[in-house]
RNA sequence: GCCCCCUUCGUCUAGGGGCCCAGGACACAGCCCUUUCAAGGCUGCGACGAGGGUUCGAAUCCCUCAGGGGGCGCCA
């Protein structure tokens, strides 16, 4: 009987979620969700330089809206809190005096002065920048005494001379020899604790099962592994995901444009389609499959597909997988996603208000759209009155054949039915009369009417204006 | 400098010794459908980083190199 699955995302506050921490996230959420394991989002604050509080509240927000809810971690709580970093420093400490307390671990009195004056000396003789150990066999007074004297001083883990084995996940096999490492800070002078070490107590107090993170944290394994082993505690599965390149192929930034998920919210983007790109961006499921629900992926996710090589951020893909979401979405639910953004950009319209037409409307531009923003374009294009801005539109409604159409359409429509057998008989009725048809039928009316050569189905559009703007239109 | 990871169309990827002179998707081009633009359908364009092995046979296994990325902090 294997134990539960319990996996976290443990971002740090120093700016907004992007893109890359997203999909960590994601792996991790649908990981749980697929084994019925725990979720915990924990908030590693400790840099409390560049921690802020709004980054805080945009990370929540953006899991929130992205619907990967955690079962611990801020808001909700859960027994293993706090889950906040800088709220469990005692946790670190504790952890900390039991490493020294077992020998594991010692004090170190060199400056970093000192230390960087070394790491120098080091460099310029081409050796390995590790730290040489000094404080590692002082006398067990020594070190009380220079402590009572309030000389300050950090924790060091002692580095055993060994090799170190990580099977990770992701990339199969991970070695590292011993000497590639010097012994490394724990707790800083001011009782800090550092990151490596606190990721490992937290795993550990947490019990963390599986830790799905990037492949940055690839050669921090190595340090925790150490930690581990130190503190007798066996450790998790790793994987590690790699990274998420820009469209130059370098680690993505604030200059690659849009990678806050915040960003893709705003820009219209629809939460499912967002996750279902990221989930394909380093994973799939061993098939041609690219359209996934939510709950397919849950279904089809396995830790052990994700992709080993790193992957460029395809803004244009997004865009088209967004379409196919969004194409696919009935009109019932697309409709209050739509709604407040057409009313937002035509506030006066009374058109807007009848719930009939909005409806209509969405409908007729549901399948123009790539995004929940390209909505309003579309939509006003057809509410508003618009002259033709192209030469060639504005001469094909210019003609004495163009203008007699139009007279005469507007004659049909103010007696035809209202539907669309209606209006279909009576344009075919005008062109008859003025001798159109065809291209030079529709086109005319189409541009007179919308002032654009392309748009939705016409038939669409005389539903939604209705026959008084109709015709007041072909009058015009 | 040292350590670690990665390398298939422009991009995301399938493939893991013969099924592959490499399949799908986005983008691009053309055609079809259509009263327009989209959407949809079809076709085309387009890749195994290089060099050595192993093998009857290599995108696939091994080695070397090159390129890219990450790490080597009292950052996370």
């Amino acid at each position: 009987m294997s134990q539960q699955v319990r996996v976290r995302f443990a971002p740090s506050p120093t700016g907004y979620l992007h893109v890359g921490g997203a999909r960590t996230a994601l792996f991790n959420w649908l990981y749980a969700k697929k084994t019925g394991g725990k979720f915990i989002l924990r908030v590693e604050d400790t840099d409390v330089e560049r921690s802020t509080q709004e980054s805080v509240d945009g990370l929540l927000r953006d899991m929130k809206w992205l619907g990967l809810t955690w079962d611990e971690g801020p808001e909700v709580g859960g027994p293993h809190g706090p889950y906040f970093q800088s709220q469990r420093l005692h946790i670190y400490q504790e952890y900390a005096r039991r490493l020294v307390a077992n020998g594991a671990a010692y004090p170190c009195f060199c400056s970093e002065a000192d230390l960087e004056a070394k790491r120098q000396k080091a460099e310029e003789e081409h050796r390995s920048v590790h730290y040489d150990g000094t404080c590692r066999h002082l006398a067990k007074e020594e070190v009380e005494r220079r402590i009572a004297a309030g000389e300050p001083h950090v924790i060091r883990v002692k580095v055993p001379e060994k090799d170190y084995v990580l099977e990770d996940l992701v990339r199969g096999r991970v070695e590292w020899k011993a000497e590639t490492l010097g012994d490394f800070i724990i707790l800083r002078s001011s009782g800090m604790p550092v990151y490596n070490f606190c990721v490992v107590a937290d795993d550990a107090d947490m019990q963390i099962t599986h830790v799905v993170r990037a492949e940055e944290h690839l050669t921090n394994t190595h340090r925790q592994l150490i930690l581990y082993e130190a503190l007798g505690i066996k450790p998790p599965i790793f994987g590690h995901a790699s990274l998420i390149l820009g469209e130059d192929k370098s680690k993505l930034s604030k200059r690659h444009g849009a990678t806050a998920v915040g960003q893709y919210a705003e820009d219209g983007f629809l939460r499912e389609a967002l996750i279902n790109f990221l989930a394909l961006l380093g994973w799939n499921e061993g098939n041609d499959r690219e359209i996934y629900s939510v709950d397919e992926l849950i279904e089809c996710f396995t830790l052990e597909r994700i992709s080993k090589s790193p992957g460029v951020f395809d803004h244009n893909k997004l865009i088209w997988m967004n379409g196919q979401h969004l194409r696919a979405l009935s009109v019932d639910t697309l409709l209050p996603m739509v709604e407040p953004l057409l009313k937002k950009a035509m506030p006066d319209d009374p058109r807007l208000s009848n719930p009939e037409l909005t409806r209509k409307l969405v409908e007729l531009i549901q399948i123009k759209m790539n995004t929940l923003n390209d909505a309003a374009p579309v939509a006003e294009a057809i509410l508003r009155t618009s002259q033709p801005e192209s030469e060639e539109d504005i001469a094909m409604i210019s003609t004495d054949k163009s203008k007699a159409l139009f007279t005469a359409l507007a004659d049909e429509f103010s007696k035809c039915e209202w539907v669309r057998d209606g209006y279909n008989a009576a344009i075919k009725a005008a062109g008859k009369t003025a001798e159109a048809k065809g291209k030079d039928l529709f086109m005319p009316i189409r541009v007179k009417i919308t002032g654009s050569g392309h748009g939705p189905e016409l038939v669409g559009i005389l539903d939604v204006l209705g026959r008084d703007e109709v015709i007041a239109r072909l009058r015009a």
